[in-house]
DNA sequence: AAAAGCGTCAACCGCAGTATG
DNA sequence: CCATACTGCGGTTGACGCTTT
């Protein structure tokens, strides 16, 4: 037998409260608390459902709500929640003391979406319209390779990662056409002399594309691993943003046969929460990826630099194991919900 | 001045998850 | 284990007020 919606019953008023309502129901509620809503028209003499109360009293009655507008600092808080979470209206207001779900959601809405979409962002994923040029500058790349070194080096995997950034390098800066004219002049004066300096310090005359690669993951790696590796949570914000590899290098994402070593969310253990899991390796233990790191050949895990410099069958290898390692995804892998 | 269009937001609806007997 | 009750959530609606024509 299904369950009648509560306000189905006949005599219950709807639509707008009015003062006398609100006020029966705050005298009701200071003096004997909510508890259960269903009872709770019938006590306190109003003909309203349960259903009604509650919400007239979380979203409007509530003597910790805050009127008014929102300040830059909620728009702020909003917009980067909702970037985390979508349209988790409750787990947003939980962030901001004196809003319900149904304000932010109604300002979300009525404000903020239309600005991000008049400024050209995707209010649901949150990315501009893609700009080719700038994604592929080298300011852009360096800026990509120290997120995913960050965040890899924080899963305890970053001695494998850095063959792949080699590799996925090369492709970008093959597939930008780097040394075409065209693709300089697009660049500025300081890009320009990045790239000159590349190929300065590599006495390089006519340089190969994994040379410049190398040169390039040389030049940056001490900028690259002394960035933000403390601050997880911004590197986490960045990271939800990384889909991007995907959309303009897919190559470099195709799934080849070995199956078992790609780490789906459902391997790791639900239990395990969000600072375990980014304190080490010890969470990684309980699922498959253990199994297929320890088919690596022993010295890419122990020496980080060898990997940059190694022979090219070594990167090969490693680098189809690293593939795999790039296929789980920041925001699928972790359910931030739950940690909000 | 009046009608139309638009923006805002309180309130409703239906569904899903959880509690209880 | 199942049926029912209750609660909370997100999407949607519609009344209202302001602006534009």
């Amino acid at each position: 037998m299904g369950r009648a919606p509560c306000c189905d019953q006949t005599g219950l008023k709807k639509g707008p409260w009015t003062p006398e309502e609100d006020q029966k129901l705050i005298d009701y509620i200071q003096k004997n608390g909510h508890g259960s809503w269903r009872a709770l028209p019938k006590k306190a003499g109003l003909a309203r459902c349960g259903k009604s109360c509650r919400l007239r009293w979380t979203n409007y009655l509530r003597p910790d709500i805050k009127r008014g507008r929102f300040s830059f600092e909620e728009e702020e808080t909003i917009i980067q929640l909702h970037r985390l979470l979508g349209n988790k209206w409750s787990a947003i207001a939980t962030r901001l003391p004196g809003r319900t779900d149904n304000e932010i959601k109604n300002y979300w809405n009525t404000h903020i979406r239309k600005r991000l979409v008049r400024m050209g962002i995707d209010p649901v994923t949150h990315t501009s319209q893609p700009d080719l040029s700038s994604l592929l500058s080298p300011s852009n790349l360096c800026s990509q390779v120290a997120l995913l070194l960050n965040l890899y080096g924080l899963l305890g995997l970053q001695p494998l990662v850095k063959t792949e950034l080699m590799k996925m390098v090369t492709n970008m800066l093959s597939t930008s056409q780097c040394q075409s004219s065209s693709f300089v002049n697009q660049m500025n004066i300081q890009e320009q002399q990045q790239l000159e300096h590349y190929f300065q310090v590599q006495q390089l005359q006519n340089p190969t594309q994994e040379a410049l690669t190398n040169a390039f993951l040389d030049d940056h790696e001490a900028v690259i691993l002394q960035t933000g590796a403390s601050d997880q949570d911004q590197i986490l914000q960045q990271a939800s943003q990384t889909r991007l590899w995907q959309d303009f290098i897919p190559d470099l994402y195709d799934i080849s046969k070995n199956d078992d070593l790609i780490v789906s969310a459902n391997e790791l253990d639900p239990a395990s929460d969000l600072p375990q899991l980014f304190d080490g390796t010890t969470e990684m233990q309980n699922c498959n990826l253990t199994s297929s790191l320890s088919s690596t050949p022993a010295s890419s895990i122990s020496s980080p630099s060898t990997n940059v410099n190694s022979s090219s069958e070594d990167a090969r290898s490693d680098s189809s194991l690293c593939s795999k390692l790039f296929e789980f995804q920041i925001p699928d892998l972790l359910d931030l919900s739950d940690y909000m």
